[in-house]
DNA sequence: GCCGTTTTCGGCCCGACTGTTTTCAGTCG
């Protein structure tokens, strides 16, 4: 979406203009950004329908950054940044991504020592030429060595079933200190699809920062507050005191946006509000539990998906759908294509599942990627088995082929109880078409991976997706949220989007082995993010009702 | 560069940790 290229053309002329050492503009540029990213409607669409005023009514934008992004829409390009981008070399702005490096330090590396790239300064930094300088040392350069080498190892986003594992497995570890409480909070607790770094809270005796920082290789320790590098993975724990734990977990949950808002709604109310508590003047009046805090702000307890600052100051918060509410997994592949699981297997997994049903959506498909072909005579071996288990459905996963045809004819969807149209080829240019013309055969029940986006592999297609989901909409189909861990497609601001629109999200593991079924959950936690209630699920239909969508 | 129910000027989140430090600047989250 557009919105992200602004964002990140903002993004970058905060850090130029850091290294310029200006003061308060990236600030400004960076919050601006910030709400741009997480807005979850089109910025083009904003300014065509209200003009510069609209672009105006968004946080952190006024009339200089409204005029630049008119510039981008109009023109394609914002002169101020490239004229930035000219003055300072690209190797100036990869220092101050290296961890101990900030624009203090980048600006006077660059400006007084005249190094510009990553290269130059390694080879500085091993020469021990730094530590001749005021305010660096031997300590200094072994600093930025590590942070060179941090920085080519990538620390990326990983997918968020990758991250709550490893979670998972620290957290079992810590509790072996048996602490009063603990808890994961930042981006994880807020279910984001991808995650950058692990946040963990405790309330426990200090023993369990030394046992936290022997898990891996440090970063720092404090009495307070400890990072580690686990497998490459920066994890970060905090210790709190219990009539603290719920304002910390507040605090560190975030996001940033949310908790600007947040506070400034409390400054608003003569409070002021920090990671250990509520306080009117010196007097603590909340910080014990998260739901404190908000009460005394006259807020409900917002749920951490929806702490965007997108909508959830202003809107009722709805009743969001839970893993509870899941009837059933609507993607799934067995033995008769890719997948190594029989029917059997499937079956019992929605048992131990206790889901009232599962479709078996084996590809139809001319591709090899799914194995050898199904033919007929195998397909129809299918129909038969699959009648033993009363649990599962009959489906396919049928690819859109050209001009948005399908590749099994009408006659054979028709037999199908349930219908997933995808497309897994990698054709360019606007597809928007091609999915319309598609959605015209009335036997598609969901529409699978629709952006078609892998992490780091794969970028998700630029569709119009006001007029695809307009008309997913009006012919009763349902839009996937895929749950394979590396693509959460569609992902929560379209989700927002369709459901706003009236459209029903339908979840589908994809999986292709039973042990996968469980990541399911982390499709629900995209549907909540996208502020989906249970009746905005397909899967939390019953049998009953499923059949009548399906019909 | 943004923002405003004390405001159109003068603020801009703030606490923890490191080490450039011995009272504070820089970086991070």
């Amino acid at each position: 979406m557009i919105n992200q290229e602004i964002a990140e053309i903002f993004y970058a002329m905060a850090d130029l203009l850091e290294i310029e050492a200006i003061p308060w503009k990236p600030r400004a540029y960076r919050f601006a950004a910030q709400n741009i990213e997480s807005l979850s409607k089109d910025i083009k669409k904003i300014y065509e329908k209200k003009g510069e005023k609209g672009l105006d009514d968004i946080p952190g934008i006024g009339e200089g950054i409204a005029t630049k992004i008119i510039e981008y829409l109009e023109t394609g390009k914002i002169k101020e940044y490239n004229k930035l981008k000219r003055s300072i070399p690209k190797g100036v702005i990869d220092m101050l991504h290296v961890p101990t490096l900030g624009p203090k330090k980048v600006n006077f590396l660059y400006k007084k020592l005249k190094i510009t790239n990553l290269r130059k300064l390694k080879s500085a930094a091993e020469a021990k030429k730094l530590r001749y300088h005021k305010g660096y040392d031997k300590k200094t350069e072994e600093n930025i060595r590590n942070g060179i080498e941090i920085l080519k190892q990538g620390r990326g986003r990983m997918a968020i079933a990758t991250m709550t594992e490893v979670a998972n497995i620290i957290i079992s570890d810590l509790k072996k200190e048996k602490p009063k409480k603990i808890a994961i909070v930042g981006s994880l607790r807020r279910k984001k699809s991808t995650i950058k770094d692990i946040d963990i809270l405790v309330v426990s005796n200090k023993n369990i920062m030394t046992h936290f920082t022997s898990l891996g290789k440090k970063i720092v320790k404090g009495p307070k507050k400890a990072s580690i590098l686990y497998h490459g993975i920066q994890v970060d724990l905090r210790l709190f005191k219990e009539d603290e734990y719920g304002a910390a977990m507040q605090y560190f949950t975030g996001s940033k946006t949310h908790n600007i808002k947040l506070r400034q709604i409390a400054i608003k109310k003569g409070y002021k509000l920090n990671e250990y508590g509520l306080f009117k003047g010196k007097k603590k009046i909340a910080g014990k539990t998260e739901s404190g805090i908000y009460k005394k702000l006259s807020l409900p307890l917002i749920p951490p998906e929806l702490r965007e600052n997108d909508g959830e100051f202003t809107n009722k918060i709805p009743k969001l759908v839970t893993l509870k509410d899941i009837k059933g997994d609507f993607h799934t592949h067995s033995i008769y294509s890719d997948g190594l699981s029989t029917l059997k297997d499937l079956s019992l997994g929605a048992k131990r599942l206790n889901y009232e049903y599962l479709a078996v959506t084996d590809h139809g498909t001319p591709q090899k990627y799914a194995g050898p072909p199904l033919t007929m005579k195998r397909l129809n071996e299918k129909f038969k088995e699959i009648k033993k288990y009363k649990n599962l459905i009959m489906g396919v996963e049928v690819d859109i082929v050209r001009k948005g045809k399908l590749f099994y004819k009408d006659s054979l969807l028709k037999k199908m109880d349930l219908v997933i149209a995808s497309m897994h080829t990698t054709n360019k240019g606007d597809q928007t078409k091609t999915f319309l013309k598609a959605m015209d055969n009335k036997h598609i029940n969901i529409m699978g991976h629709l952006t078609g986006r892998k992490f780091g592999i794969k970028e998700p297609r630029k569709m119009d997706f006001d007029a695809i989901f307009d008309k997913a909409r009006d012919n009763n189909i349902a839009i996937e949220i895929n749950c394979t861990p590396t693509r959460m497609d569609i992902d929560d601001k379209l989700v927002k989007r369709f459901v706003k629109k009236g459209g029903i999200i339908s979840l589908g593991t994809d999986t292709h082995a039973t042990d996968n079924l469980e990541t399911l959950q982390y499709g629900i936690g995209t549907a909540r993010r996208g502020w989906c209630r249970k009746k905005d699920i397909l899967n939390t239909k019953s049998r009953e009702k499923l059949y009548n969508f399906l019909k």
